[in-house]
DNA sequence: GCTTGTGAATTTCTTCACAGCT
DNA sequence: AGCTGTGAAGAAATTCACAAGC
């Protein structure tokens, strides 16, 4: 069987995990691909093709059950191990400007696997600062906490200025992943992995899908429309 | 010739914007769709494909010229004219915890043309409350100063039990856009956009590309990774 | 009845390859 | 030499259609 996973699959598996989960949490038993899939927006042969992916429990066993659906704890797990939900991924945040902040009391991290484990600025006023239960460090303290801690994952809330020379120090001393907030692109070695989040590159692909949606035909049904 | 943009030609063209600008900044004159894909880690062909779409000027012109390059500031006006860079869209931000005071604090919002024209909570300790130049109004506030100011994108920075109400409010007085972070799947009129930014899941979704990565093949070249 | 799982067809997107310009 | 623009080929992702199970 395939084992790569297509990118879009994978995106949208982790969306319906969260679904998934919320529907357990409500109580919910069964699910069929055609429920989950008007609630994430995806066509119900699509949630199927996607769910291929899932490990078959060798004996006797695919997953959902023809004319019931999925068993919803089964589901979660499946997905779940497929996607690597166990492994934990600790992050170094780089900046604690409005962003940087905002992260830091976003409780959710913690809860899904990833622990803030070292925060750092720039700003002198801000370095020694406690935040949350965090204590800002120095930049110059960054290749050695960040070495010294095997802190996989860096995410940077940094002026742009700042951001290209803070990920090759990341990359020097092997984070292996990027979330960047820097309205730019990185340039990194090819093993480690950046994802960029730009508001106002979203909000420009935003406007054009409106004006997309109201300069062409009407649609019909009640759906929804996902991205990022 | 085509006059429909597909989703990933937009998505690259606002990232070719958005490098071109800093290369305008600094100075260029000239880029070839070489250089300018290696900066955003694209093919080059794939570059000169995307700038099919821009507005062939009538008389005598492609945008290009063959041994030379594409002047960037011809480049950057076809593409904005393309992206609609030229709108203004207002927004409604609801919600100013974490999320939403960072977005506040964002500058960059007002300068690239998406002023926040209003912003709203439901604590009412912050309503009545200055933040910046803003004043926070009680949600109940929130259908008439979105239905009399004709804004057309809200912004939720809510917690999850309360976004799906308050999209249905925003999306009955005329929102086309919705810019989600609450993590949940909204569900609107066929009519009305949403993007979504749900940070575990990118954070998921980062994590599994770094696993692939490392699980196949070595690359070769200095290359990127880009997403979002 | 409504459901899953899956080959096959289709659509969409990317890469290749090269003619032609500077 | 280096570059653009594009038809043609290729790869990837989505949708269709339907056999088989509950």
């Amino acid at each position: 069987m395939d084992r790569v996973i297509p990118k879009p699959t994978a995106k949208r598996l982790n969306i319906y995990a969260r679904e998934v989960q919320m529907m357990i949490e409500l109580g919910q038993q069964k699910v069929s691909s055609t429920d989950l899939g008007n609630r994430v927006g995806v066509k119900s042969n699509q949630v199927r093709k996607d769910l291929v992916y899932l490990e078959r429990d060798e004996l006797a066993g695919d997953h959902g059950r023809a004319g019931i659906g999925y068993d919803c704890e089964r589901l979660l797990n499946g997905i779940e191990k497929l996607v690597g939900a166990q492994k934990r991924w600790s992050l170094a945040l780089v900046g604690v400007g409005n962003i940087g902040r905002a992260l830091l009391s976003y409780a959710s991290f913690d809860e899904e696997g990833y622990p803030i484990a070292a925060v750092f600025d720039a700003n002198e006023k801000m370095v020694g600062k406690r935040i949350g239960r965090w204590e800002v460090q120095p930049i110059a303290q960054l290749t050695r906490t960040v070495k010294v801690r095997r802190i996989p994952i860096g995410i940077l809330a940094v002026p742009r200025e700042a951001a290209q020379g803070l990920a090759d120090q990341l990359c020097a001393v092997g984070v292996v992943g990027l979330l960047n907030f820097a309205p730019m692109q990185l340039t990194v070695p090819p093993h480690v992995v950046v994802t960029n989040i730009d508001l106002t590159i979203t909000l420009k692909q935003l406007s054009m899908d409106i004006a997309a949606r109201n300069g062409s035909g009407r649609s019909r049904s009640r759906r929804r429309k996902e991205r990022s």
